[in-house]
DNA sequence: TACTGTGAACCAATTCACAGCC
DNA sequence: GGCTGTGAATTGGTTCACAGTA
């Protein structure tokens, strides 16, 4: 996939009891949203099959994922909902508290700051910054904008691990390393740039061009018929 | 990985001329970005060392990438920036012109209504469709919010071929429904929800909450030191 | 000489198919 | 009987290392 999102850091070498696939981790939280959704349909157990088909992967690959958690569900009968749903919250963290900071409150800053996906997912937006000295002092929700130069102490205040960054492309590597220079260790990249960090620092990146141009690039070999002039029925949908 | 996102119709076992791994595909848009980057600092002619370095990837990786597109390099020399720019535009698709829809104009709708990265690229956003008839009306750019019953005459008068879903995660099926049924063939998909669609049409999807949480999970493994206290340098950055 | 393009080797991820268990 | 968990097989992707060429 595609993401295909490059993760190069953290021992890959190591044998050690909790080596799961980077693959699996991506895939942890689309499980969850499921289980999330069947609890609140009130089911309260679920076959791989089922899940599967809830979180659009095949039922083999999602036991594979399980496997690398441990044994949670049950031969013959299936998965509890709400057992599987706490085992995979806990694996990926979300029994705690995630304290983050957005950097760079344009359009794209402000939905995130909205964004209820976040707050009910254990992460918690303690500050919004701004390089624009027209912005600062607006209010967005239960948050101030504050100014660039705030972001070291901020940062320190609320003992911020997780940054995100929605600045324009240039500004991005430098709100970047301060971030990092501050103790930050995971940052979220929506600027269209690549932002160069140490070793032992996480960067994500979501380019929203980028997915169009992915979509553009099959809808093109779609328009010209290429080989087979009708797209084929491979595999059931 | 990632991104790791799943591609699963379009024949997967066709010997053609044209058989661009879909890995390769999600990073063209990045070496896309990095020629323009170079072009635009005045730089006409680049090695796969340097433009690899501007994209964040290594030099193979980017060798064999552009491999599949053809001898577009010099040997003892490297790339023509603008040559190889435009070819990548063109394998893309990048040098047509791609209507998109925008169904459901909440925050996340209106940032990327606002978001010049697609319009510079090729994408024109030709109409915003929202549900809610307080939003219907406003301006937006120069467009002006339509709603959801004019969805189907839209597609059809703009011959819009990718749509955009910023619904909630409940309004988000039938959206895509209805984008299918007029001929849409590619969606990008920001509603927290898995969404079916028949062979043949392309969804990417985007959920902002995921990325924080794969963030949180390494994060989670950093604080506690599960083998290797220090963040070990394996290789530079 | 310096750099591209590519077979070969390697590694990661997916899928298959069935043993093991309730 | 029905479903999970997992070795084995397969597929896809990355990296190595060098032959080929301007």
């Amino acid at each position: 996939m595609s993401d295909a999102h490059d993760r190069d850091s953290g021992e890959p070498g190591q044998g050690s009891a909790r080596g799961i696939p980077e693959a699996t981790v991506a895939r942890l939280p689309i499980y969850l949203r499921a289980l999330t959704t069947l609890s609140d349909h009130g089911i309260a157990t679920t076959s791989s099959e089922d899940l599967a088909i809830a979180a659009g992967v095949n039922s083999a690959k999602l036991r594979k994922d399980l496997s690398h958690l441990g044994s949670y569900g049950t031969r013959g009968v299936g998965y509890d909902v709400a057992y599987l749903r706490y085992q995979i919250a806990r694996e990926i963290g979300l029994t705690q508290d995630w304290p983050v900071v957005i950097v760079g409150i344009g359009n794209l800053g402000q939905a995130l700051a909205n964004y209820s996906g976040f707050s009910s997912r254990g992460f918690r937006i303690v500050a919004l910054v701004d390089a624009d000295p027209a912005l600062v002092g607006d209010r967005l929700g239960a948050l101030k904008i504050q100014p660039l130069a705030a972001l070291e102490s901020l940062i320190t205040e609320h003992r911020v691990s997780i940054g995100v960054i929605t600045t324009p492309a240039q500004a991005a590597q430098s709100v970047a390393d301060r971030l990092v220079a501050r103790g930050v260790t995971s940052i979220l990249n929506f600027a269209p740039t690549v932002i160069a960090v140490p070793d032992g620092v996480d960067v994500r990146k979501v380019d929203l061009s980028i997915e169009l141009q992915i979509l553009a690039f099959h809808e093109q070999r779609k328009a010209s018929g290429h080989g087979s002039p009708e797209p084929v029925a491979v595999e059931s949908a």
